[in-house]
DNA sequence: TGATGTGAACCCATTCACAGCC
DNA sequence: GGCTGTGAATGGGTTCACATCA
């Protein structure tokens, strides 16, 4: 059928597929084969409406009365997601964070492999990391071509994520995973995405401060607890 | 204004205050002591009157027709995300990941410090992770209260996070940082976030795959910046 | 009957535009 | 004059509720 016209899907859909994604994966894995919104959004934490709405940006999938068969709906958000290939990825800083990721598992399991780990760090450069030897930064262009790589993850420290992030550029490489604890700026056109740790657990410190004061944190529903002195 | 009643913050502008942070704790290392809207959200990839409102919600802390004053506005943030005391955390995992975290400075210099590691493994129960060696699981109540931890990293595999977050939850903390590739479900009450490294690249394969079509990834605006006028 | 798919209503986040103050 | 702080307008995302169809 007339391959899907391929609208955009909205960000924060987007956002959620991969949750999805994993849980059908899982799901085969038990043997299930059918599943409803109701019971996804139970596994994703969040609710039936939002599942129906995400996936009918695919197209429609689904069937009334029914549900939606696991190991279609898999390959179809594979398939938006461009995951039915791996992508090469190569990653710049072989310090702790980069070795972390270039052994993670998790990212060779879902889609992605990683060809290429390069640093300017001299005492790095031949190392063995997770299967790849480091090789230096003035390699990147030649790697990143040989290899059709375009996504690149920025693993270096803060002061150095912009020289990579433009070695990332002047490579030709159109999507880049941001690790570094700072803001890159890239030309138009060019892909980020950010992830920061220490981010992500200062924002745990204002909702656990917030607990502390007697100030609910979430604030979801009913009363139920009472603090009081 | 003076002891701001501390409204809660919207969850958009309490992601974005530690981005502002960093930024101002950078701007203080090169001397500078002043700063504007415009200048921030230039550092910051975002628009002026965005951090004007979010700036707005931690009270009336810049001058009009000047600007806001760098020491003072850090501090003000610090103090909002309850940064101004050290956050001991522990992480259930001492894995690749794990191990990444506990070494990871940038958490150290930001707020947090790491007290414990644990694991269910005897092989890696000894060894030395970040400064502190890896203790048994069945220990974590006891390193919980002992040393007054609020805030729990999972930073095992996916079969086993809710199992760790259920012993994080039973050991009494209140916030939790899941990197685990998966959801994991907590009582109401209990702070969650969640960080998926291969979520994240699913997210931009996409954008590539659609960078490769010929349709544009991002499309921003239109062709001339908005600069000038 | 039962669950999808989706317009409409609602709600939160972003942006505009300007009053207010330095 | 210049920049902040903020109501008002806009836009996007979520949720509701029901028509639709296997």
């Amino acid at each position: 059928m007339s391959d899907t016209p391929r609208r955009r899907i909205p960000e924060a859909a987007l956002g959620r597929l991969p949750i999805y994604l994993r849980i059908l994966v899982d799901l085969t894995n038990d043997d299930v084969t059918q599943v409803s919104s109701e019971q996804l959004a139970e596994l994703a934490a969040v609710n039936a409406a939002k599942v129906r709405k995400d996936l009918s940006y695919l197209g429609t999938y689904g069937t009334r009365g029914v549900g939606y068969e696991v190991k279609f709906l898999t390959y179809q958000i594979q398939r938006e997601l461009g995951l039915n290939q791996s992508w090469p990825v190569v990653i710049v800083g072989a310090g702790n964070l980069g070795q972390a990721l270039a052994n993670f598992t998790g990212i060779a399991e879902r889609g992605f492999h990683v060809v290429g780990v390069v640093d300017k760090d001299e005492s790095k450069i031949g190392q063995l990391v997770g299967g790849v030897r480091v090789r230096h930064a003035d390699e990147l262009q030649q790697i990143a071509s040989s290899k059709a790589v375009s996504i690149g993850i920025i693993a270096t420290p803060a002061q150095h994520a912009q020289e990579a992030a433009d070695s990332l550029v002047r490579a030709g490489i159109g999507s880049i995973m941001n690790f570094a604890p700072t803001v890159i700026s890239v030309p138009r056109g060019v892909n980020v995405r950010k992830v920061d740790l220490a981010l992500e657990l200062q924002i745990l410190s204002y909702y656990e401060q917030t607990r502390n004061n007697g100030l609910r944190a979430v604030e979801t529903g009913d009363s139920s607890d009472s603090v009081s002195a």
